[in-house]
DNA sequence: CTGAAAGCGCTTACAG
DNA sequence: CTGAAAGCGCTTACAG
């Protein structure tokens, strides 16, 4: 049995839309009856019923956050961005995972929305562009992170890849190497690889010819780093170099380096991306392109919000620029 | 403007009433009917207001999690077994974090309950136990991952600690180490230091004296291990192993070990707790003892269920069996 | 098998 | 400064 505003009502002797005015802070009140009711709220312990709020004023001030996987600590930075700006304009994060199932990310962006998110903040790779536009067109505003989808409801906030690649590849061959192989992430559409893009810029300023065969694309994780790396350097013993899409794949590549006897960085240089605290948890430190991640997911919250606000003004992407973090691993 | 239950009964040319009734998948209807206002619902695109249901049913089938911290491993794989369950039974899991920060852990748990979270998963270090059986009192069953609590409306969840902590010190004796040193974490309560108490007690079941001077506190992350760590060598040269409260806590003593010239495991063995992804990506690859992560947030989530549909069972601590991974650094 | 009415706990114009 | 009434979108007894 909650307490509900009624109970305050009667308890204090007054009506009903009078505690309202006090719970929500309007100023149409006077001093005294507010302390009473205020008194009585304390005693009866009285918490309102969000949900109640929310039936009648359609806002829940719940933003909804999707992401792939918890596994990689980028997203989970990501997310306490997300979190700490949200807490700061009172609005709560509903996280959810989908494990990387497709179905079950559709189906959390869904939920989300029949519980009454307000907005969403979606870093989910399987989604279909068509499927988030119309989403966005439908029900809420979504802000992409990394995403790329043109639609009046979506706003965009990702780190500058495409600089960040061209920072480490330049770094790499002002170190001398010539032969510098990629790591790139399979699931990435052609539309969105921006790093690929800064490699192979950063390579032809530099007046190096750009192999396609250089590049070699796995799961952007520990695993896929490990694989694409043995079979880039069995096909390309030459290389002495490799840069890495993200921190998980440049760790698999460290490890497949160390079962191969080749020494980071003096046989094999390698150079990560996002620079999560697992760049300084192994050996060597990673040498890496740092994205501040903490920022990127303020920034996501704040473009929702923006868009809330102003339903009709359409922002441009927001592009975060990185910075080169030199350790160990070139 | 989105589509109501009365809507799709206006299109439909019946009463809200039976609408209702093939949303809810109720039987008392005849199949014409069914199959027209599905027609309906599906051409409207009408979905369910959950916010409204859940007002009138006073459950909305969201389950709230609050964890201290996303940045250790061990909370998300524990997260994601809740998640996985939860989905399992058509619970949403609202997941919180507090970033350590007490204030707004205490917050968060308010902020589920006033959205009607119809019960709460805990893992929070800093709430008091007054707090929390007063919380389980007057709001939703609550239970405890890792807590300790008595209350009929609070359950509890967590690995045999002390089982684990024997099984680690145990091999470290079998290996040959008689000074072992351990590391704790400062913020552990005198009731829940299971881990210690299984130190001493293997300890002794070897005819070995507990010393109480070589244990070491600290916060349970990298930086705390490697500190305690320091510690603990500067004052105790003599010792040749280490047991850590955590796999955070091993690696900041792997990187003590790296940095004091120590070779890990012939100069110095560690051996960490948990088993998380950090232990396979550090060099030399940890010892550790193994926690089904995903099965105690699956257990978390079954023990909850149980409560809800049980209110007046009261269920023991359920106490998951860990297991001893050899590796590198033992 | 189907429907009209009341109510969940709030807020929102609208009066006074 | 304060209150009575309607309504947010559903479900739940209760009739028929």
């Amino acid at each position: 049995m909650p307490v509900t505003m009624r109970d305050v009502a009667l308890q204090a002797g007054v009506s009903i839309k009078t505690v309202s005015r006090v719970v929500n802070h309007q100023p149409e009140i006077s001093d005294v009856t507010r302390q009473r009711v205020l008194a009585v709220i304390d005693s009866l312990g009285y918490r309102p019923n969000f949900l109640a709020r929310a039936l009648v004023t359609q806002r829940t001030q719940i933003i909804g956050l999707v992401v792939v996987t918890l596994d990689n600590p980028y997203f989970t930075d990501i997310a306490r961005g997300v979190q700490a700006a949200g807490r700061e304009h009172a609005y709560l994060i509903f996280l959810a995972t989908s494990d990387e199932d497709p179905h079950e990310e559709q189906h959390s962006l869904e939920s989300l929305v029949a519980y009454g998110a307000d907005g969403l903040i979606v870093y989910a790779t399987s989604y279909s562009d068509a499927y988030l536009a119309e989403f966005a067109e439908r029900f809420r505003p979504l802000v992409l992170i990394h995403g790329l989808v043109e639609h009046p409801n979506i706003s965009h906030v990702r780190p500058d890849f495409e600089g960040g690649a061209r920072l480490a590849v330049d770094y790499l061959v002002g170190r001398g190497h010539r032969a510098i192989g990629m790591l790139a992430n399979v699931e990435s559409p052609p539309t969105r690889r921006w790093r690929e893009h800064g490699y192979a810029r950063s390579l032809r300023a530099h007046g190096l010819a750009v192999q396609p065969d250089w590049i070699e694309r796995d799961l952007a994780k520990i695993d896929g780093g490990n694989a694409a790396t043995r079979r880039l350097l069995a096909r390309h013993p030459e290389l002495t170099a490799i840069f890495a899409y993200n921190d998980m794949m440049a760790i698999g590549a460290l490890k497949a380096c160390r079962e191969l006897g080749r020494r980071v960085p003096e046989d094999c240089a390698v150079v990560g991306f996002d620079d999560t605290l697992l760049a300084t948890i192994v050996i060597p430190n990673l040498t890496t392109v740092r994205v501040d991640k903490r920022e990127l997911g303020r920034q996501a919250f704040l473009r929702l919000l923006e868009k809330l606000h102003h339903p009709d003004v359409t922002y441009p992407p927001l592009v975060l620029p990185p910075e080169l973090v030199i350790r160990e691993s070139a």
